[in-house]
DNA sequence: TCTGGGGTCCTAGGACCC
DNA sequence: TCTGGGGTCCTAGGACCC
């Protein structure tokens, strides 16, 4: 049989947060989003406590307080350090890992043919993990990809278990699968579990004995995979190398709306600056830039979403390009008279960096003005990351309406003032 | 007063071709 | 009044994920 393992970060943010105060064990505990809007993160006992996932923090600000309960800003330079460690760890283990999120991973098992080796490798891979950084991690392990996510599911709600779960006999998964409501199960959110509900599928055991080709004719290709893959069917495989990325996006909620243009532009320009130092990060080209602008959907306020999207004739990866296209697109999409809560700048369309498809009407000369750029962009690139800040004039630095993050930790890990010392 | 950010995949439908 | 069949490529939008 070929097992699989799904390693997942209990409460990793969480878990980032008390690693470094251990003076919080078993305190409740939640991390809030930019600008501290809501609850991304929470701790098991704020969980006990009824905190919601996603719920605003000023509705439960003051009984949460009130009640012993614990908050930090979202530090995410903590959180990506300390998730590479872990991934790091588990690198070491196995031969073919999938980073699959910042918390969790899944690990080829092929090696381990019996399940209770694989159990055993589950308990041990917890324990390292623990011991060399510090994260709790759970363990689910199965026959594909959808099963090994349920057992790490059965592995968080059995009180008292070990954090390693095996699910691999069938008798054992149509168990599980009889009570697990299908909204559980990977892959299928809200509109999907209605849909289904109204054919008279609820449990996920209902969904594995569907019909396949009923399935793909009335929903699609994904959802008959996971049917599929229920029946310990392998149609994901643990892919090890990262695919390069397809879009790059950077946007923000602002802290106060706005429906001044003047005020947007420097906002964009900043987007647009750090989409293109990602962008080039990844060693790509791109060959559009859209903006996006969207008032809050919780307003009461007149709504409005503007999009619109720009074309270059050639793949760029200069931020100079990328700032004219954006201010171009937010110039086509903005309307006077809203109070926009977000923007965005999103770019697509990519081509490896190394190729250059020249238009027709290129002057033959260009080729000089483009190592230039390239140089110039990669001076700007390791100034920056030195800390030494070059701004484009469209930023206008200062101007930016700055962030709420009025209770974030320390940078523990990657700062070398904010380093932790002994008391 | 205050409600995140960054991704992927699939499908339908339009444009275009012969 | 009546107007083919089969294919590709691209994009927008909807679904999902953490």
């Amino acid at each position: 049989m070929n097992l699989l393992a799904l390693v997942d970060c209990d409460n990793f943010y969480a878990s980032c947060e008390r690693l470094f105060r251990p003076d919080l064990r078993k305190k409740p505990i939640v991390v809030l989003s930019n600008n501290d809007g809501c609850v991304i993160a929470r701790s098991k006992e704020a969980k006990a406590m009824g905190i919601k996932m996603g719920v605003p923090w000023f509705q439960i600000k003051k009984a949460y307080l009130a009640n012993g309960g614990q908050v930090f800003s979202s530090n995410f330079a903590l959180y990506g350090d300390l998730s590479n460690r872990v991934m790091h760890v588990l690198e070491g283990m196995v031969n073919n890992i999938e980073v699959y999120s910042i918390d969790e991973a899944f690990l080829d098992l092929h090696h381990i043919q019996n399940s209770n080796h694989a159990y055993e490798f589950g308990i041990h891979c917890r324990n390292i993990v623990d011991q060399w950084v510090g994260i709790p991690v759970r363990i689910g392990i199965g026959p594909t990809k959808t099963l090994a996510k349920i057992a790490s599911h059965v592995a968080k709600k059995k009180i008292g278990g070990t954090g390693v779960f095996c699910l691999h006999e069938s008798l054992q998964i149509e168990h599980v699968l009889k009570h697990l409501p299908i909204n559980e199960i990977w892959g299928i959110g809200r509109n999907l579990s209605r849909r289904l509900n109204d054919l008279s599928i609820y449990s996920s055991y209902d969904l594995m004995k569907m019909d396949t080709r009923l399935i793909r004719s009335k929903f699609s290709v994904v959802l008959e995979r996971t049917v599929r893959e229920l029946r310990g069917e392998q149609c994901l495989a643990v892919q090890n190398d990262r695919e390069p990325k397809k879009q790059i996006i950077v946007s923000r909620s602002f802290r106060e709306r706005t429906g001044d243009f003047n005020q947007l532009k420097p906002l964009i320009s900043n987007f647009a600056v750090r989409a293109g130092e990602k962008l080039r990060h990844e060693g790509q080209k791109c060959s559009q830039v859209s903006v996006l602008i969207a008032t809050s959907p919780f307003s009461k306020q007149a709504q409005y979403r503007g999009f619109h999207s720009i074309q270059f004739s050639n793949p760029v990866n200069d931020t100079r390009s990328i700032l004219a296209g954006a201010n171009q697109a937010l110039q086509d999409c903005f309307r006077q008279g809203y109070a926009y809560a977000k923007a965005g700048v999103l770019l697509s369309q990519f081509s490896h960096s190394s190729v250059m498809q020249r238009s027709l009407f290129d002057d033959l000369h260009k080729s000089f003005d483009q190592k230039q750029n390239e140089d110039l962009m990669r001076c700007i690139d390791s100034m920056n990351a030195e800390g030494l800040q070059v701004y484009y004039a469209s930023q206008c630095p200062g101007q930016a309406l700055p962030m709420n993050k009025k209770m974030m930790s320390p940078k523990y890990t990657t700062s070398w003032l904010e380093l932790p010392t002994a008391k």
